[in-house]
Formats: structure tokens, sequence, C-alpha cells
RNA sequence: CGGGGCGUAGCGCAGCUUGGUAGCGCGUACGGUUCGGGACCGUAAGGUCGAAGGUUCGAAUCCUUUCGCCCCGACCA
């Protein structure tokens, strides 16, 4: 391809409202134009960048008895009725009616529709297994679009399902999905890992999320160097950092206007790791008192699969319920359901002393108050491995894939039964596998760019190979470049040449920016000598290569 | 949905406090000189100042409403 023909407006400066790394490349390399919140065009380079992943995922899904199907994005709304995901949804999902005044719906992830099929097609065990996918559009309302690519409104996916008699074939399906997504990652080029993830309201009985670690990311996973458990901050448990046990009498002591675990540890000078947090929580009608420790945060998702919905008490709630102020609550002597996060079953706290001013110094978990046990803290820098005590650290990442077991929520809302080979009607076992071709690539650049621009890996570049012939009125010069040109396009090598009447540095410029992995040099002086260079785009490393050794040189299967 | 910020030429910005009819850099077009890391000189085109309403002799500037975009948080099947 040449440039000159092709579409690549790059920027020389960054437009103001692009923050992410991803974003701003993708921006000024020429790769995307913003329409709208969370909508964006994807130009010619970013095309060839999406299809270079889209067939590696094509490759990997098929290699594990994939099939390919593509699904309206269009849906009618009794379907998702019938599941219920139509009323649990909510603002997220695009609805809409159609002139007849049939309520409909754009799909944001196609389970319904996928179980809708499998529905009228299976009827025995001898249809299955199925492993179904597609490359399609989703539509999300997001609440909040955000870090240009990352997180849009519509977006491409890879969303495959599988179909199953039995649990343990959803558990092969289920590894083969996971050793696919690992292939397909490794050969994006990402760094990246597996981690576990919270079914949550996909209703799976397990899950796992792909992330790729980056500071644009909007998930943090805990991971042990030691074990390599790695799980999503979402669910996963710690061991919080263990302290020194003090041997404190049960004292009261005067803390005026000193509310937080903060001001009372300044006032105490006793580090927040001493202090019972106390958090008055409704749960229905309910009134539940969380307990951890001052230093951790309490973790509402572990707590809602523990209590259920709940919402934080108000101020008159909790001097009713507890009879005093906020900031000095203590578990002390309360009627109410009391849970607490396991690291206080030992030693002696600090906490609120149930009376305005006060806290008490010297409690005890199971003398002074007698909670239920669980891990109620977000695993934090520093804790503990639950699985073998090593180190935990926290990374933020970017979720790329993700694998749910279904189990039969689906068929069974669905009623997609097949006949076993007793004959006895069974709800088909389904699993739900997705990756975002989108987020490898703003992940890609996340991980591989410098201050000059983005820097592909290899197997997702928009090209292989870019030529830079420095003057175009320089006849051996152009004429160097368009054999080599045909050489390499003729070698099956994907080649861009910037043909373009442009000095130097402006092709330098933007050939580092565009990101293309190989850059060959081509200029007058060298090549009165017969050399052109071949420069690697990550190292800046340059070669001196004979022109007529150069396709041999720049051919990987030659190589 | 809560909090914050920003909308002025294709892009980046100034002008707004203290109203007087819009400017800078880059880019674009044309001419010339240049030609290995975003060249230089000259000429030119390009803006209903996000939109609507109001105040005023006069509004980019003051007031009201509204739309859009970004960031933080909540949410994220």
């Amino acid at each position: 391809m040449r440039f000159s023909q092709m579409f690549i407006p790059t920027l020389r400066e960054a437009p103001a409202d692009a923050e992410a790394i991803s974003h701003i490349l993708m921006l000024r390399a020429g790769y995307v134009r913003q329409l709208a919140a969370g909508l964006y065009i994807s130009l010619p380079l970013c095309t060839r960048v999406m299809e270079k992943i889209n067939r590696i995922l094509r490759e990997e899904m098929n290699a594990i008895g994939g099939q390919e199907i593509t699904m309206p994005v269009l849906h009618p709304a009794e379907i998702w009725q019938q599941t219920g995901r139509w009323d649990t949804i909510g603002d997220e999902m695009f609805r809409l009616k159609d002139r007849g005044g049939r309520d409909m719906c754009l799909g944001m992830t196609h389970e319904e529709i996928m179980t809708w099929l499998a529905s009228r097609e299976i009827r025995s065990y001898r249809d299955l297994p199925q492993v179904w996918y597609q490359i399609q559009t989703k539509l999300r309302d997001e609440a909040r679009p955000k870090s240009g690519i990352l997180r849009t409104r519509e977006f491409l996916m890879k969303d495959s399902y599988s179909f199953d008699v039995s649990d343990e074939a959803l558990g092969r399906n289920y590894q083969l999905h996971a050793d696919a997504y690992h292939r397909i990652f490794k050969r994006c080029g990402l760094e990246y890992m597996q981690v576990e993830s919270d079914p949550g309201m996909m209703g799976g009985a397990m899950s796992h999320e792909f992330m790729a670690p980056s500071p644009s990311g909007e998930d943090d996973v805990a991971v042990c160097g030691n074990c390599g458990y790695a799980a999503n901050v979402e669910l996963a448990d710690s061991v919080p950092m263990k302290i020194e046990i003090k041997d404190w009498e049960f004292e009261e002591i005067h803390t005026p206007e000193k509310r937080t675990v903060q001001e009372v540890s300044n006032f105490l000078k006793l580090s927040p790791s001493y202090f019972i947090k106390s958090i008055l929580v409704i749960s229905g009608n309910d009134p539940v008192l969380a307990l951890v420790r001052g230093d951790q945060e309490l973790h509402e998702q572990k707590l809602s699969r523990l209590i259920g919905d709940h919402r934080p008490a108000q101020k008159a709630e909790l001097k009713e319920i507890l009879g005093v102020e906020a900031g000095f609550i203590g578990p002390m002597g309360h009627k109410i359901r009391i849970v607490a996060d396991n690291c206080l079953k030992d030693g002696l706290y600090v906490s609120g002393a149930n009376k305005p001013h006060y806290h008490v110094k010297g409690v005890k978990a199971g003398r002074d108050f007698t909670p239920e046990w669980h891990d109620l803290h977000v695993a934090s820098s520093g804790d503990s491995c639950v699985k073998c005590g090593g180190s935990l650290t926290i990374e933020r990442v970017i979720e790329i894939g993700n694998i749910f077991k279904l189990g039969t929520k689906y068929s069974v809302a669905l009623k997609a039964y097949f006949l076993d080979e007793k004959g006895q009607d069974m709800p088909v076992v389904m699993g739900s596998y997705g990756i975002g071709p989108a987020r490898i690539a703003a992940a890609a650049i996340e991980q591989n760019h410098d201050k000059d621009g983005i820097i592909w890996p290899g197997s997702i570049a928009p090209f292989d190979i870019e030529i830079l012939p420095l003057n175009m009125k320089d006849e051996k010069t152009v004429e160097t470049a368009e054999k080599l040109y045909r050489d390499l396009t003729d070698a099956g090598i994907e080649v861009l040449m910037d043909d373009r009447d442009e000095r130097a540095g402006v092709k330098f410029k933007d050939a580092d920016l565009i990101g293309i992995p190989t850059q060959v040099v081509i200029g007058a002086k060298n090549l009165k000598e017969g050399l052109i260079e071949i420069k690697n785009r990550r190292t800046k490393e340059t070669q001196k290569v004979k022109v007529d050794e150069a396709v041999t040189s720049l051919n990987p299967d030659v190589a």
C-alpha cells in the first residue's frame, strides 16, 4: 500500500480531550476519529489492525471447534423478558420500538439469542456439543464511556457460547476456551494474566478474566508473587498484614471531636491497624453492623454476597439503632447482626465507646462482641496470599477477555432442552466467552509505545514493513524503493511505502507515530554505496544492508 | 446519576475579570528557496465565538436556559 493512497490523517498535537495513551496515539497516528461520546470511527490503519486481531481470533476459535455464525444486533424484547434480563438490566440497554409498537432492544450480549437458537435446533445429546461464535457489534448505553476506545457504547466483541450435555463436558469446553485465550493473547503480543473473577449477574458458577496490566485499566487484580494466585479485587481473598498483639486493659478514653479512624489514630498516636472500623448498613429492613480493621476498606461486594443488597445507614437511623452518633460506634452490646473481618479474631483493638466523644481501648472479639466471621476487606498490597502466604501485589489492568460457566440458567429460561441417552429431557449446559478486539489493540498500545508513538507487536501491526524513500525527487531512491516494494509485496510481506513528496523529517515522525515494527530507510547517501537501512522501531537499532540482500534480510521466512 | 472542568478557524490555544464587533501557533492553498528527524520566506483562504433567550446604543465577554465533550466517583450482564 502506498502512503499517498491511504487515508492516514496524523496529528502534530493531541486533541485536548484525550487522556489515555492509547487514545492519544490512536488519534495522533490517524487510526481513529471520535463521532460522539463512546463512538469511534475506525480509519484504514485501525481497520487493518482489527482485521489482524480478528483473524487470530478466528483461527484459534476454529481450532477448538468453534463455528462462526452471525446474529442480529436488533432483538425482540420477548426473549430478553423470558430470562428476566429485560427488567434487571436497566438503562444500560438501548431500547426502542418498531413501527408496530413492539419492544425491541439492541444487543449488548447474545446469551439470549444464542440460547433461543439452541432451544429450537438442539434436540438430542447427539447434537451436542456445539460451540458457536461470532465477531459482532455490541451496544451498551454506558453510564460513562471513557479512555478512548477502551470503554465505548458500540464495540466489536468475539463472543462464543458452548452447549454441552453435562457439567463435565462444559468443563472441557471451558478449559479449551481458556487455552485458546492464552494462545490468542500470546499471539497478539500482550502481557496478560488469567485471574479469578466474580460471575456476578451472569449467574454462572465460575468465571475467569484475562487482564492486561496497564495504568489505563479500570480493574484491579491481586496477584501472588509466590504461587501465582491471581484474582480480581472484586473477590480476591487475602490475609491482612499481621499486627503485634497489644496487652491492653479495657479502658475508656476521652476523644473529643475525634470521629474518623484517622483522627483518633493521630490523636492516640496509634496505627490505624489497631482500630475497629464499624459500619452500619441496612439490608432490607434489617440493620447489619460490619466490622473491618482500621487500615482496611470494607468490601461492598463481599458484604453483598453475605447479606444481600444493602445501603449505608443514614445518620438518623444510626442514632436510633445504635443509640450513638457516627464516629463513636463500637461493636459492643448491640442486639443486631454483626459481621466482622476474620483478622479481628485475635488481638485487642480500639473502637468507639458507643458514647459521644469516647473510644475504648482493649476491645476483644469473643468477649466484648461475637460476630459472624468472614473475609470482608478489600485486598491491598502487602497482604498475604490465602493459598501460600506469599506477598500480594495489586495491579491495575485492562480486561481483555472473560470466560463464564453459565450452567443451565439460560437454557432453562428459554427451554433449551435435549433428550439424553436415557430419553430424559435435560437442559443444555452452557458457557459464554468474550474477547474485545479493540481492547486488545488499545492494550497493545498501552503496553508498547514510546515518546514518539506506537510500537506494534508484529502480529497485529497494520503492516509488516514501512519503506521510507527519503527524497522522492532522487531517481535512484525512487527506483530502489519501488523495486523493493514490489519484491517484498511479491514475497507476501505487507508493506506501506511512504511515497509522499515530504521532507525526511516528516516521514520519520509519521513512521514512528504509526508504529509499524520495521522501517526501511532509503536515502541517497547510503545508496551511493549500494546500501539501505533497516531500522527496528522498538530498539531504534539500524542495520545497513546491501540493496540486493534487502529482501532476504527482511523476510522472516527466509532469514 | 453525583462532583469538577471545558466548548472561540481543521488541531492546540489567547481574548472574557473591566462589553466597543476576534487574534496567535500549527495545518491548508498558491509562488519561491530548501531536502536524513515535523524547513524558511512571501501571499491567501478559513470563525453565525456550541445553541436559544435576555440585559445593553452595542455581547465571545454580563444574566438565564439548553446541548455537547472530558475527568473523578457510582455503575458495568
